[in-house]
DNA sequence: CGGGATCCCGTGTGATACTG
DNA sequence: CAGTATCACACGGGATCCCG
């Protein structure tokens, strides 16, 4: 049952149960509804480099709808982790830039896509053995 | 271009451009995609703690109805972060346990809820706030 | 420029029933 | 026990038009 610290990645983490019962709250879901959905991490990555105007966002984040951008710093506002400033020019003009805690968070970001990066051909190849082996598969 | 390594919290994390025309791919979509429905999370992080059979995944994970279950071990186990085993008895058993790929994982899910439990209470603040301030908004 | 308002659709998820 | 099959639906997200 010893676990060796030489090696970090040895083994699993040690971690709460979550979503059960008795302990129905680990805090592991608050973060993903924050950051889960498909363009929040983008803007907080682009924001990671410094504060942002709208058409600016939009411009260097590929894909994303007016509408989404909208959507996703409002949220990102009301979560307290995007500071928005609107400036009474005309026209109007407005940006966009991490609050503290929104900073923290793009370390996390980072750790993301460093296990990323790490394991994206491990998973690669574990999906063709898997897709190979599973001819008609409706989970893909 | 240094970085104080005596304060992790001091400012932003450094990130490659991401979800850009030039640099499309930093890997992060692919961690979301993989871990950032509903349910993942809660599998590995049962997981975390041991091998699980079937049934047992599901009390522990309150509120998952059996498709979602399959089809979110089925996923796991496609990307190799998830090994499923049968054993041919009558009825027949099945269990499940972390492959090293997935066990790396836990690590992540560690930092995730230890980030979402330190920042949650000025989260939640900011949310009232902003709420308080904007009162009809469709955004939450 | 920085949005708001609407319409529309795919898909992720839930509920239920059935099977080896 | 460990699934599969089917239906049903809400919701996220895209497209488009409009406004101060």
């Amino acid at each position: 049952m010893s676990v060796r610290h030489t090696d970090v990645t040895a083994g699993p983490a040690e971690l709460e149960p979550c979503g059960q019962p008795g302990h129905p709250e680990c805090g592991i879901r608050d973060v993903l509804d924050r950051v889960g959905d498909k363009w929040s991490v983008l803007v907080i990555v682009e924001l990671a480099n410094g504060a942002r105007r709208f058409r600016q966002l939009q411009r260097a984040i590929e894909g994303i709808s007016q509408r989404m951008l909208t959507l996703t710093v409002r949220r990102l506002e009301r979560d307290g982790l995007v500071l928005r400033t609107v400036h009474p020019t005309v026209p109007a003009q407005v940006d966009y830039r991490l609050t503290e805690t929104g900073a923290s968070l793009t370390h996390l970001v980072k750790a993301l896509a460093d296990w990323s990066l790490e394991h994206r051909d491990t998973i690669a190849r574990a999906r063709q053995t898997y897709d190979a082996q599973h001819p008609d598969n409706g989970i893909r």
